[in-house]
DNA sequence: ATTATGTCCTGCCAGC
DNA sequence: TGCTGGCAGGACATAA
C-alpha cells in the first residue's frame, strides 16, 4: 500500500534515527516476515553498522557495515563500501517504526531491532505479512541496488530516470497505461493511487493503449506523476487509515487532496462530473468519465 | 519474450 | 447481534 511517497517518508525517518548506529540483536516473530531471506536474519545482522537509509521506488534498504560507522579501508584509506544490507519492502500493510524499547510488542510486531546504545528499536510491524525483510549483497552497479531488487526500473524521481527511454519503451508495450505505470520493471514507485491521480491530471483513462500514445502526451504523464508524488510526499504521504505511518506512528493528511481515488460519486475537482470506479485487476480504477473518456481501443 | 492471472494474509465494513 | 462477502495502497510465480 505505501507507494514512493509513504515509502520515502518512512526512508526519511530511518536515514535519521538509525544511521550510524550499531546492531546489537534481532529477532524474528514471524518467519513469513523473512521469506526471502537466505541464512539467519538475527546472526547476519549482529554486530553490523547501518550507514543511512536508502530507496528505490517502493523498496527501501539500510547499507550495512562491518564495525563501527567511520570504518576505513587500512590499505588504502577508503571508506570501506557496505557490502550487503537489510533490504525491505512494506508489503500493503507494513510499517518500520522507531519506538523505545521498553514498548510492548505491537500486536503484529514481527521483526524487533535492538541497537547497541540502548536507544529506540526498529521494529517491523504488518498485520497482512505481504511485506518483508531480508539481507542481501549489494549489486555492483553505476547505482548500487541489493541484488533482489536489480529488475526494479528507476523511479520518477531519482535522478537517473531516463524519460526518453522510458517513453520507447512504453510505446513497445501492448498493454493499457495503467497496467504499464504499475509494472515496476518499466518504471517503480507509483501504485493504484498514484497511478489514478496521476492519469487525472495527464486527462488519460486508465484503458488507453500504450503503443498510440505520443511523446508529448507521456512527458504530461510523467510530469503529473512527479508532481503529485511531490506534493504527496510534501504532506507526509497518503493516509487512509492508522495502517500508513512514519516510523513515529504519526500518519500523512494527503489523502485529503486526493482528486478522484476513493472518491466514488464525488465531483470532479476539475469539471464537477461524478467520479466512477471501474473494477481493474481485482481492484479499483477512479476516473472522471468526462475529463478522462474511456477510449474505443481499450486495453485491460 | 511479453502479458495476464492467481495467490499469499488479516481486518474492516456494508448488507442481510 | 452475528454472519458473509467484498474490498484493501503489492509483488511474485506461473501460465498462456
Amino acid at each position: 500500500m505505501p507507494e514512493l511517497p509513504e515509502v520515502e517518508v518512512v526512508r526519511r525517518g530511518l536515514d535519521q534515527w538509525v544511521a550510524g548506529r550499531t546492531i546489537a540483536s534481532a529477532e524474528v516473530l514471524h518467519p513469513r516476515a523473512v521469506r526471502r531471506n537466505v541464512g539467519d536474519l538475527p546472526d547476519q545482522l549482529k554486530g553490523r553498522t547501518v550507514l543511512s537509509a536508502e530507496r528505490r521506488g517502493k523498496y527501501l534498504w539500510l547499507p550495512l557495515y562491518e564495525g563501527p560507522a567511520g570504518h576505513v579501508d587500512p590499505v588504502t584509506g577508503e571508506p570501506v563500501v557496505a557490502a550487503d544490507a537489510l533490504l525491505a519492502h512494506l508489503g500493503m500493510s507494513g510499517q518500520l517504526l522507531m519506538v523505545d524499547p521498553s514498548t510492548p510488542a505491537e500486536k503484529h510486531l514481527r521483526v524487533r531491532v535492538a541497537f547497541t546504545d540502548g536507544g529506540p528499536d526498529m521494529r517491523f510491524v504488518d498485520q497482512r505479512t505481504f511485506g518483508h525483510l531480508l539481507v542481501a549483497p549489494m549489486a555492483r552497479l553505476r547505482r548500487p541496488v541489493p541484488e533482489p531488487i536489480t529488475h526494479i526500473a528507476a523511479d520518477p524521481l531519482e535522478e537517473a530516470f531516463d524519460d526518453a527511454a522510458f517513453a520507447t519503451r512504453l510505446r513497445l508495450r501492448r498493454t493499457g497505461i495503467k497496467r504499464a505505470l504499475l509494472d515496476q520493471s518499466l518504471i517503480s514507485g507509483v501504485g493504484n493511487i498514484y497511478a489514478d491521480e496521476a492519469l487525472w491530471r495527464a486527462r488519460l483513462h486508465w484503458a488507453r493503449p500504450t503503443e498510440n500514445l505520443t511523446r508529448p502526451v507521456i512527458a504530461t504523464l510523467l510530469s503529473g506523476v512527479r508532481e503529485v508524488m511531490t506534493e504527496a510526499l510534501g504532506q507526509g504521504g497518503t493516509s487512509f487509515d492508522s495502517l500508513y505511518v512514519n516510523v513515529n506512528g504519526e500518519s500523512g493528511y494527503f489523502d485529503r487532496s486526493l482528486a478522484v481515488y476513493g472518491r466514488r460519486d464525488e465531483p470532479c475537482p476539475r469539471c464537477g462530473t461524478p467520479v466512477i470506479r471501474e473494477a481493474f485487476m481485482n481492484r479499483s480504477s477512479y476516473s472522471c468519465p468526462k475529463c478522462q473518456p474511456r477510449p474505443r481501443n481499450a486495453r485491460p
